[in-house]
DNA sequence: AGAGTATATGTGAAATTTCACATATAACGT
DNA sequence: ACGTTATATGTGAAATTTCACATATACTCT
């Protein structure tokens, strides 16, 4: 992928959060996503589905699930401009935590998918 | 600007180059960047203004020529992430020091512009 | 004043991106 | 087997971006 291509898939609202939110919390599924985005499945799927084609993302199947988490082997210059941004973005990143736990986790932990 | 407008910025062939080669050489009129970068006037100069509409460029303008820079007062995030890029780029930006050697550096000095 | 150079911008066509709706696939629970 | 849940994708319309051509502005030189 060239630098170009890897800037078109920061250049998106969506895509940017999918991949902030990816790096904070390391590995989410579809339907976490689509809570903390507060997006459609199709839209979230989307995106989710050109990061993969642009090897920014990796996904494993368990199950009904997809867990969405970044590619290790990613250059690193650009795993540092992803670390960045998402560093400068810690107040949207604390407030996706609280809808995590409001949504999947329980008081007898998570209800759903990512255990 | 947000984060999504900043890479929008980056995430063009044209516009990318624009901001390595003026981080690497500091300040560049339109004239030397049509050169390095092979472009139409047209084409750089409404790349250029784009730039300078979202904060990232600043223009300086002497005798009929415009000077190009970046802002300094960008947020450190974002000029970190023009620095990394920049870097990741050096064989690209070392070509630009020749094509601008022979457009406009003459045994007698630079035979145009840039002083 | 008139010709030439450097840069900027109006405008419409072409290319690209984004989205929503419908549908497909796969795994699950009963 | 059937209905439900989780995820993926085909498709066309709408929005956005990019570009080229023409033109405008400003400055220089003679």
């Amino acid at each position: 992928m060239d630098s170009t291509q890897f800037f078109k898939c920061l250049a998106d609202d969506t895509r940017l959060k999918i991949l902030m939110v990816i790096q904070h919390h390391k590995e989410l599924c579809v339907g976490e996503l689509m809570v903390v985005l507060d997006d459609s499945q199709t839209k979230v799927s989307r995106h989710l589905a050109l990061l993969r084609q642009c090897d920014l993302l990796l996904v494993r199947r368990q199950k009904q699930w997809a867990y969405y988490r970044l590619n290790p082997n990613l250059a690193s210059w650009m795993s540092q401009i992803i670390k960045l941004t998402t560093e400068h973005h810690a107040v949207f990143l604390d407030e996706t935590v609280g809808k995590l736990k409001n949504n999947f986790g329980g008081p007898d932990g998570r209800k759903n998918c990512c255990i």
